[in-house]
DNA sequence: CTGACGACGATTGTATTCAATCGAGGTGGG
DNA sequence: CCCACCTCGATTGAATACAATCGTCGTCAG
């Protein structure tokens, strides 16, 4: 086994249980926990330094999320997404985002709006330093930004969930197509921005669209890299 | 056919960790727990004839399914939906549902297929005895297995939170609708069996539109019944 | 040699117990 | 009389201990 969520808790000084919860998706996401892979209680519970009561408790809600199953008695393992699986990911995401992104255009704060510039700076400078994990995260929080913007809790929730799924799947994903997903990135906050809910719906299916053609032109297996 | 919610489990034969959150859901949705009702784990303990610990994880999944909210030692609530959130679901529930019949009307099994009918016929059958809360649930079982019958288990996974959450605004709700509504579940059937997507589109988007625009025309206030 | 049966180890599920934190009510001072 | 502080009860968070269940290996009969 790997090391890389290993115990960042240290000596004293537990983490939270939201803390740990966010831990561990992001391991599964980062590939530390391989989609197959039993996770057993006690060796979670070593490795972020926490008891196995809220190692329980972070699973099932990464079970409610889909990242993993579990069947009683029979353990935990991380889900292994198909092709026709991550196809399905992008396919609901094309219905969902625009729909989002017209509604930011329209209410969204001059906070998210902030938030969103920032997000698309900070993109810009991981894609300068060539930080590529990084960047599958900015793109996560960008588009959960988009949609918590949208002011609707259900879509905001809905592409969250998806959005971390899809983050799962590209994983180690697209350096190529990084310039241009955030120069689309820009054009998104610039719609957003004028408050054209048209010209943001537009502007988001077109981005997603690019990135599902991307995916197909390239996909030769998402996540079956087992080794 | 269980009462309330109430200690179903009796003196022996403990409640499976499934059957407990499903039953934590099922009064919720029924409103047994009120929204913005506080949860004690306790009492929740003590209702459902379990300790606190199943309770939490059970909870943990409600609330990564948002239906209760939960702050770090600030105890679990209830979540109220509001107008604008009932809204916000069943505008997202109009842009999934049709495409996952679409995909259903070519890939369902025939197994699938008969639990369609099946749940057609229990349908009618409720709505003659007038059995109100079984055909709610009735209802949202036979979109989950309209969407669980388009193959995508991402579609299958949304459609499901939706469709609970949308039973549980609507909760006592447009008995007189429900004529027509399952008429249309025949439809859809139909459309189904036929493996014509198109069709299987048409008739769910019109389904669902008819279903915005009663629950429009009767929105008075949806889960603000605060006492 | 092969198949089934049974006991062991490992792991999950649950209960009990203890520590940490938040809110409410009371008390003293201003 | 009002406000700040503080103590206390209640509740959540976590850890340990125990019971229930499953998979696996060894054994034995056929």
């Amino acid at each position: 086994m790997e090391r890389a969520g290993a115990p960042q808790a240290g000596p004293r000084g537990r983490i939270s249980p939201q803390a740990l919860c966010r831990a561990i998706r992001e391991d599964v996401i980062r590939g530390v926990h391989r989609p197959g892979s039993r996770l057993t209680e006690e060796s979670m519970a070593a490795r972020y330094g926490v008891s196995r009561v809220p190692v329980r408790e972070a699973l099932r809600a990464l079970e409610a999320e889909g990242f993993v199953r579990s069947r009683p008695y029979a353990g935990i393992v991380v889900v292994e997404l198909d092709d026709a699986e991550a196809e399905d990911l992008l396919e609901v995401r094309a219905l969902l985002e625009p729909l989002g992104a017209g509604r930011a255009a329209l209410r969204r704060t001059p906070e998210q709006l902030g938030r969103l510039k920032e997000l698309v700076s900070l993109g810009r400078a991981a894609i300068e330093d060539g930080r590529l994990d990084e960047l599958a995260r900015l793109n996560s929080r960008f588009h959960e930004v988009i949609a918590a913007a949208s002011g609707s809790r259900t879509l905001s929730r809905l592409v969250t969930q998806l959005s971390q799924k899809i983050a799962w799947v590209y994983s180690v994903d697209l350096p190529r197509r990084a310039q241009d997903s955030w120069r689309e990135h820009e054009e998104i906050v610039a719609a957003v921005e004028q408050g054209d809910p048209e010209a943001a719906r537009a502007v988001v299916a077109r981005h997603i669209a690019a990135a599902r053609s991307a995916y197909r032109r390239r996909a030769p297996g998402p996540a079956d890299d087992r080794s």
